[in-house]
DNA sequence: TTGTAAGCGTTATCAG
DNA sequence: CTGATAACGCTTACAA
């Protein structure tokens, strides 16, 4: 296999003139730039990367950390971080963690190892301060509000999108209000149950623990869902639901029991996915496109250089009105 | 940022020793081996991998060629190959093409500059041929039948299961079927095209370009599929839907349009989704969890070296017998 | 506009 | 068991 140095020979030039018609530098002459991309076809040249990259200290690879691929939620933030990607010619390395630690921080060592210029974060398990450890070697962003870190965030209010979600309900006469969460200790989860204890508050209404329905990530558990709402002396007569695939479970199931939405159960969800258009279904619009492909922008940025401080960003989120509430 | 060099220098050892260290050789003293674990956590050594990517000449990664990141059907097959990729050190690089060549070709073009071991093609505009040129500078696997190649190929017999779905709604009384496709010009859909010709003489019905539904992919398009059949003056009693979320977005509209599932509309899908389960649509299962994790180890094998010889591997699919028919 | 030579940070080879 | 030293293939001062 040709390197550059029997290109070189080949065309009679230095290796230096190899490296510049390379990298499209100005200053080679043109007869011999065609000389050695002449030479280049006739050796079936191909660049070392590896080479390139030990050089450069740069991979054009961006990780990508997420606990499931095969999630609608994942997907829409990947689609939007990938079409970036692939924009900005940088690749997505796709590292799968199920959540766990180890998985993660080895994600994050990648990072020291140079293999990466930068992560993204979609979801994960380690603490923020785990993270911060590890942004002297490169630019990390994550998809959730993390607070001032050294690294950057790019995230919906959560507990405001909740709270308008409340009172949309409440201002539609919903007074017993139930949630579902995927993680009960994520901190998403967290911010959302304070919001709801507050508005809870606000109107007087006591908190009940029960109507707090953890586990909730997918199509099946939405429908799993009404089963544990038939269970309950007193059911909530509207919930919030973490995820529009949930929701479509859930309203698949409740329409199969003769359970009539909204009147009977109102649900809100969550993500805009096109299922929940599909079914008529109210709810958050969180931008997960966008989310993805800012994420990228501000990673590549930083990798850039024309950014030094990290970033930490607010997308503004919008309640869809459809036919479930 | 400390080197090999330095930690050799203040362990009191040579590079080579703390090679042997970093990689678990043998033959080191248990002594010295200590001393140069000690020095690398005082300096907090980080190695550089591309480095290690130059002179071992891999890379540990492979990349997974896709049009599309945000849809069911490759998420799965994402799922599969992750989790394997997962299991054996390796990582993931999404490429997602859009179908477009030149993106494809660049995909092909990293494996000859050595920026990855391996290919993973999940589907793919570019002609065998062409895939064929990359064969010697890395294995390649493409999830469809590609036939005797240089590369491997591991699938589901489309034909034989687009036969298979048809004679079941043919043994339940239909005549009239019709079938969808995502693109008209794929592989798949030329093999299912001459399958669903071939049936049509068996049982002497003529063959209807119109009942053949181009640019179905997604959940919306399956509801599309609803208006164009309205618009026929003769209309399939039964459809073969490519993708079960294709097939859930036509029953739904279906339902909103009160046209009964299956008495005045059979449908069969294909991909065996969780959406499709919940609906109790009848379809086929071909396998898209264990396609993924079967083309990375068929990758994964020719890496190790424990293969030289492309794999062709035909994957049994079923038929799963549901309410929609 | 071009060439020489010094790295980049490892691993591999081979002699001890 | 250990250490020199030669690759790996490229980019980039620096000098011309």
């Amino acid at each position: 296999m040709a390197n550059i140095k029997e290109i070189a020979k080949l065309a009679g030039v230095s290796v230096s003139t190899v490296s510049r018609v390379l990298n499209n530098h100005p200053y080679v002459r043109e007869e011999k730039r065609a000389r050695v991309l002449a030479t280049m076809k006739q050796l079936k040249y191909a660049r070392n990367m590896n080479a390139v990259h030990l050089i450069t200290g740069r991979t054009m690879n961006i990780a990508i950390m997420l606990p499931f691929i095969n999630h609608a939620y994942f997907s829409l933030l990947m689609e939007g971080a990938g079409q970036e990607a692939l924009a900005a010619s940088y690749r997505l390395i796709l590292c799968q963690t199920g959540y766990a630690q180890d998985k993660e921080l080895e994600v994050l060592e990648m990072l020291r190892n140079r293999e990466i210029d930068g992560i993204i974060i979609l979801s994960s398990a380690v603490t923020p301060e785990q993270i911060e450890a590890y942004c002297p070697y490169g630019p990390i962003v994550c998809c959730l509000d993390a607070g001032e870190r050294l690294f950057s965030s790019i995230y919906i209010n959560h507990a405001e999108a909740f709270r308008r979600a409340m009172h949309y309900l409440i201002d539609r006469g919903h007074r017993r209000i139930g949630f579902t969460v995927g993680r009960l200790d994520s901190p998403s989860t967290r911010a959302r149950k304070t919001a709801y204890e507050e508005v809870l508050k606000e109107i007087g209404e006591p908190y009940r623990e029960e109507w707090i329905l953890d586990g909730c990530i997918d199509l099946e558990d939405g429908a799993a869902i009404m089963n544990r709402l038939m269970d309950m002396r007193e059911r909530p007569s509207a919930l919030l639901v973490t995820g529009d695939h949930v929701a479509a479970g859930l309203i698949y199931e409740a329409e199969k029991r003769d359970i009539s939405i909204p009147q009977e159960l109102a649900v809100i969800g969550f993500d805009n996915q096109p299922i929940g258009k599909m079914l008529g279904l109210t709810t958050i619009d969180n931008r997960l496109l966008d989310m993805g492909s800012e994420a990228f922008k501000i990673v590549y940025a930083h990798i850039q250089g024309e950014r030094k401080d990290p970033v930490r960003k607010e997308l503004p989120f919008e309640l869809i009105e459809r036919s479930s509430v």
